[in-house]
This record gives structure tokens, sequence and C-alpha cells, in this order.
DNA sequence: GTTCCTGCAAAAGCTTTGCAGAAGA
DNA sequence: TCTTCTGCAAAGCTTTTGCAGGAAC
């Protein structure tokens, strides 16, 4: 899960989008940190060795990102946004307890669905909430 | 669906909550609207007829029912929190062209899913997006 | 050289909170 | 009577936008 700036600029290229040193770091974080981060995690991670990055960057970043296909939000709660770049399918676990999110295996392109003849679908999600077995053991 | 004031009063006892003019209006509103509506949208329909009515009062209303399980929070996307009245389990469609929200079958329960041993599920969304025949057909 | 991006500040939008008066049990 | 709710205003958060300087192509 190194890649290269050389690597990472070229998956850019090929979805169109620029490189610049702050997109590649984005791309860099999200690669590295699967757990769904928010924006402001993404920040405040990359603040630390990038003062004068702002937020606003990071957000106009995340959404050219989204636009071009290759990170997708996690709208699991509706007060923060959290964004995931792995492409396989997969459903969403929040613990409502400590607030972590988990991916689990689920063939959500295959859900036998009704009432939804004539309707084009590009995205699907599954979000389930409930208690990590951490809470659970805690609790 | 024209339930009586004292019928509604009889619910929201049931489940704990304390009647109040403007709670059974927002239930009223919420069992006439199966379509998702907003805060803002309940509380723009509401204010015609009970001008003294404030917003904040349609969320600790929504926030009341939600804590006592009347009423589920659609949170499909990240920036509009919709409420959703109706309890058997379906999955949401959000039409990207028009912004409406279609409910559609599907058995969410039964849905196979990896990796969540030992995890306590409470709750199940599953939401798709798209576009709607009706888009499709304009567009 | 042109186009697009970044960073700052300000604004926008939704939701929550504090408090005094009012209504429910 | 005592508790809880309502309405107003203000604040809190996340996200978006406008603009001037700067970087990518």
């Amino acid at each position: 899960m190194k890649e290269s700036y050389k690597e990472l600029s070229a998956l850019l290229a090929n979805t169109g989008i620029r490189t610049s040193y702050q997109r590649i770091r984005v791309l860099e974080y999200l690669m590295s940190h699967l757990c769904h981060p928010t924006a402001d995690q993404i920040y405040c991670s990359l603040h630390d060795r990038m003062p004068a990055l702002s937020k606003s960057t990071v957000y106009n970043t995340l959404n050219s990102f989204i636009e071009a296909g290759l990170v997708k939000v996690v709208a699991i709660e509706n007060n923060e946004s959290r964004y995931d770049i792995r492409v396989k399918a997969h459903g969403h676990f929040k613990c409502e307890a400590c607030g972590a999110i988990y991916d689990f295996g689920a063939d959500i392109d295959n859900i036998e669905v009704k009432d939804l003849d004539g309707f084009q679908i590009s995205d699907k999600h599954l979000y389930f909430k409930g208690i990590c077995p951490r809470c659970l053991d805690n609790g």
C-alpha cells in the first residue's frame, strides 16, 4: 500500500484529475486509511506535515475524487460525511457506542428487490447499526 | 389514514410521549406524507395553519419520535435528514435528477452477510441511487 | 500563456441549545 | 403543583463559495 508519487499521479491522470501535491497526499491518506475518515480527520492528519493546507482544499479534493468515481461517500449518519476509497461493494456497520465504522461482506449487487422496474440504479449502499463486539465486552 | 386526535394521542401515550398539539400535528403529517419529508418541509407545511410553530419544536418533536422508535431517519444524503414513519423494512431509492425518494421492496432482514459474528445489529438501511423512470423519460 | 487549483475568509445550511413563559399530567 | 414542552434567538458544525495569487499543463 506504499504507492509512489508517480504511481498515484498516474492514477489521478487516468481519471482525468490534474496532479497536485495536495491531491496526492489526500489520495495517499485514503489508500492507507481504509477506516472511512471524515474530512476533518484527513485535514488534521495532513495538516501536521502541511501547515499551509486548508480545509476547503480537502473538501474540494474529495469532491473531485467523488465526481471521478475514485471515492464513495459513506452517509451512514447525517451530520458527518465519511470517505471510502475501496471499490468492491461491501456493507458498513456503525457502532453506536464507540462510533467506529466496520466493513462487512455482503453481496449488495444481488439483493432481490421489487418495485424498481424502469429505474436506472447507479449506486447501492447497505448500512447497519448496532453495537460492536468490543463495546459489548466492555459494556 | 385520517386518525382522530384521540387515536394519535393514544399512540403517543403508548410510547411514553406526552401529548401536545404540535406533536399530534407532526405525527399526523408523517402518517399522511409517507414521502420522507425533511424537517423543513414538515415545518413549512404545518406553519401555514400554525403560524406560531417554531422549527426547533419540529426538530425536538422528531427527535423524541426517533428516540421512542416511532420514526426512522433516512440518511441517504449527508446534508438533509428525512423522516419516515413506516415500520416495515424497505429500501430507499433517491433519484439524483429530481431528488425524489422512492420506497422499494427488499428483504433487508435476510441479506446474507459475512464478518459480523458477535455484532449486535439494531438497525438496517438499504439505499440506492440513480435516475427514476420519470426523469429518464423527460431526459 | 491558459487553465485550473489553492488558501483564506466569509457565507450558507441544517441542527442543537439556553432560557423564560406556557401547557400538560 | 410539578414537570415537561414551546418558541425565540443565538450558537455550533459541516460544507460550500468568491476571489486573488500560484501552480500545472
